[in-house]
DNA sequence: GTCTATACACCGATAGAC
DNA sequence: GTCTATCGGTGTATAGAC
């Protein structure tokens, strides 16, 4: 009350500094070491603190792993909104390409595709925040496939089920490889037949 | 070579019950903590050992992973086995009943199938020998397919991961629920219209 | 207020006595 | 073969230096 407000937001804007410092240094370690092989103590030594440090900026590593999350889903909304597909006027060229990017986007960063979409962490569960933001961009992929009419629950279920299981098997069965990228422009030219009869066209 | 061949046996049969009964407790344990959460002490407490007298029958905890690995495609390979598909005479029956078994094999042991199908154990790799008996239970469904005329490798590709993708996503954002479940035959009906002009009839 | 030093409880793995 | 004892590692908690 009593304070002044400048020195405060100094401080909590360098608080955001160094929280940021440390969640770019927990991808490149994880991408290293991966996800589950994540040390505090290397990681404390990446942004020159100890170990205990850190818990002045984070509560514990499953916080960091939040951080981590939230940071994944807005790379994958940014990912998204890159293809600029609000310009694409027909459904099967919006679909091949969202589903590409999606595809790529998996596939570009196996450690983070395992934290975002597998949740692989023992007992990690992420926060209420960082599940918001998840949504956040699933009710993005939803809006673009209702611009074109796709708007059942299941069809919707459906999509998401053949994606990632292209990428899924790509990542686990040929890592590196195109085996199953390939596959992707088939899958969506099948999965566009099948939800046809459920389409509802809009003007 | 001057020892009776008889109690050289008796000891090496004792020694696979140890290791069956050890493996058999690491299953209870994992399916309460979790496949990472495996502790060998807990473990050797459960059979009635020390945690280094495990070491006498496995070299490592990895090699424990290895063994259940095994033992979840053996229990794969025989769930298909029942399923007595031999008996159908035609594709979609044949499709749609081994598709549910697939589906129900892997959701209902969700860290059998995180073991096995999403190998997500820091640095466990399977042997030689495991990834065999894998080859083993794949070759099974390949040669389901193919008595039907399914034999594009890309085919069997897409169908993993349709199937994959479908138990993927009830596992982690449905689990214990049917959300996903209801669409296996909706996948099934869509994989079979979309194969149908590449399979060859036969007699 | 931030960071460090220290400590704790747990882990997988090993050495060596019996 | 199985034990006890121990090693180096982990995440985490806290007291106290600056």
């Amino acid at each position: 009350m009593s304070e002044p407000p400048a020195p405060v937001d100094r401080r909590a804007r360098r608080r955001q500094e160094t929280r940021a410092e440390i969640v770019a240094a927990a991808w490149e370690l994880v991408r290293q070491h991966g996800l589950a092989g994540l040390a505090l103590r290397d990681l404390a030594g990446r942004v020159g603190l100890r170990a205990p440090s850190l818990y002045g900026y984070f509560a514990s590593k499953h916080e960091i792993y939040d951080a981590m999350f939230v940071e994944g889903y807005q790379a994958f909304i940014e990912h998204l909104d890159d293809a600029d597909l609000d310009r694409v006027a027909d459904l099967p060229t919006a679909a091949r390409i969202g589903s590409h990017r999606f595809f790529t986007f998996c596939t570009s960063d196996p450690v983070r595709y395992q934290l975002l979409f597998q949740r692989t962490i023992p007992d990690f569960v992420p926060s209420d925040h960082a599940w918001a933001v998840a949504q956040q961009a699933y009710a993005r992929m939803a809006t673009q496939l209702a611009r074109f009419g796709v708007t059942e629950p299941a069809d919707l279920d459906l999509w998401t089920a053949v994606l990632t299981g292209l990428t899924d098997q790509q990542l686990s069965n040929d890592p590196g490889g195109d085996r199953w990228e390939r596959l992707v422009d088939r899958a969506v030219s099948m999965l566009l037949r099948e939800l046809e009869p459920t389409i509802h066209e809009e003007p």
